[in-house]
DNA sequence: TTGTATGCGTTATCAA
DNA sequence: TTGATAACGCATACAA
């Protein structure tokens, strides 16, 4: 079809053209068209300074003719800061998790006027230290690890004066780091199910006495904790039928680079059918009381033993 | 619990610390412990221009040493070029379509040594605005569009000199555009199947007869236009009880930021059930013919007519 | 109240 | 074969 040839080309080169042909106005294009120096159309900026009234009425005139806009390149290499965040992630795809945090960072850091730049390790660890590499050569003020593979790397982003910031999965307890309380976020998922009148509420995790990854085990063991707390504090019976235990879910992300077949075909194999029926049982009135993750954590393990 | 908030604020100061106290080595850095000129560390740097054998080993042994990093922001004012594409993505969640673009953007840039400044705009024509204007003070390379929203928002980055392209639903025809062969992609699924002996096959998807929105009839049309060329191509029947029309998804992401619950409400209302039963039917034996295109959409229409 | 001059870290030109 | 220097666009200390 060379007429829609013919149109892609030439939507190619309008674009060279313009690419070429403009330049981007900067202080000094202002400071000339205003009449001024460029220290005076700073100031008018930044509004720091003393500037006479009709003088800043001819800078902001000159700023809205010319169409300025800063270089935040230019005030970057000068100010020492690239207004830039470094995000390495663990994986986006299949794991919405991932995507719902990166959405998070990019609205804060915009409010900010910050820029996120996100770099998708998919569970490498030589890609995430590529990932610091390219983030400490870009200047970036800091790094969010969601979630952190390697120490090492951690540490490499931290020897070059980058603040870094781990998200759920810390590998340190040294360096920053920010976890979901799963306790917390348990009970009120049952109060909330209680609340509704319900009184047969299923538990589906996996088991923490058997888990080897220990924050796994830990989380486990924070929801069951809660599950069987909020139960008992509202005087509901504790069913052990209600609690299917199992890997219900498990992806080594490396291994899925885009390949939605391979993906389908994992998922399929690694995922158990439901193993037990949950069985019908009459309600039981209601109560409440204190709560503690202590509490519910030991009162799991009590519950359930080493073993199950 | 004091000690651990103890363990908190020590990770900030020394972070603090490190970040304050180190600065970045720089090339004049380089030269000085190599004893030569920044010129001389340059060209032994990018590998241009005359440097002795024995200088270049000193400087070699100097980078090394200092622990050299080129500062990119600085490379990028001079060079006029930031390195950067920025990418206005209209949604990542709940879509996993958006995410695995911007995967695949990520990196193909990361190959080039270039990064990707992700923008989400959650369907927003203002937030795509403020987008763009952000990429032109950050003076990115070129921006990429997935998927466009309004004309005047890629006219915005144009007329600041910055290269676009639309990826799917493409506003413009007069700008680069990147779509997806819909025909090519539902005759590669359908011999696909057909090669695997399956001769009852299905088609779900929306009707291009009554669907408003341009594209959509026209991505329709392609997919539908190739079901039916490739089953006639293989001599295989079209039934007219296998082809189920309806708006089975449909979200306005605005609609949706990061609230869970009303996102399951709206799907769970504009879902509706399945509205027909596929009947067994008796396999008919197969055949191959040329198809294209153009015949499948022609015939999608003589098929089915105006309405159905 | 405004302007001049310097430096941020690179690249590139030109002279030595 | 190497070094001095200007320029990229901005912020800022200091001079006028």
């Amino acid at each position: 079809m060379p007429h829609r040839n013919f149109r892609i080309l030439q939507g190619y080169l309008v674009q060279l053209v313009h690419a070429l042909m403009s330049r981007a106005v900067t202080l000094k294009d202002v400071a000339r068209t205003a009449g001024v120096s460029v220290s005076t159309v700073a100031r008018v900026i930044h509004k720091n300074g003393y500037v006479a009234p009709e003088t800043r009425k001819q800078v902001e005139a000159a700023l809205e003719q010319t169409g300025y806009r800063i270089n935040v390149l230019a005030r970057g290499l000068r100010k020492q800061r690239s207004y830039v965040i470094g995000h390495i992630l663990k994986a986006t795809f299949p794991n919405l998790f991932y995507v719902q945090v990166s959405l998070g960072v990019e609205q804060c850091a915009r409010e900010k006027d910050y820029g996120i730049l996100a770099y998708n390790i998919q569970g490498d660890p030589e890609r995430e230290r590529l990932g610091v590499e390219m983030f400490i050569r870009r200047r970036v003020d800091a790094i969010i690890f969601t979630t952190p593979t390697e120490l090492s790397n951690l540490q490499l982003a931290l020897d070059a004066g980058i603040p870094v910031v781990q998200v759920e999965r810390p590998v340190t307890a040294d360096m920053n780091r920010l976890v979901v309380d799963n306790y917390t976020g348990a009970v009120a998922a049952m109060e909330h199910l209680i609340g509704l009148g319900h009184q047969r509420i299923a538990f589906i995790g996996q088991d923490p006495a058997s888990e080897a990854n220990p924050h796994v085990r830990y989380v486990e063991e924070q929801r069951l904790g809660a599950y069987l707390e909020t139960l008992t504090a509202h005087g509901l019976p504790v069913d052990r039928d209600l609690i299917a235990f199992g890997r219900h879910y498990f992806l080594d992300v490396r291994r899925y680079s885009g390949d939605g077949r391979r993906l389908a075909d994992h998922l399929l194999e690694v995922t158990p059918p439901p193993n037990r029926h949950f069985r019908h049982r009459r309600p039981v009135g209601g109560g409440r009381a204190a709560i503690h993750p202590r509490a519910g954590a030991a009162r799991a393990r009590r519950h359930f033993g080493r073993r199950l």
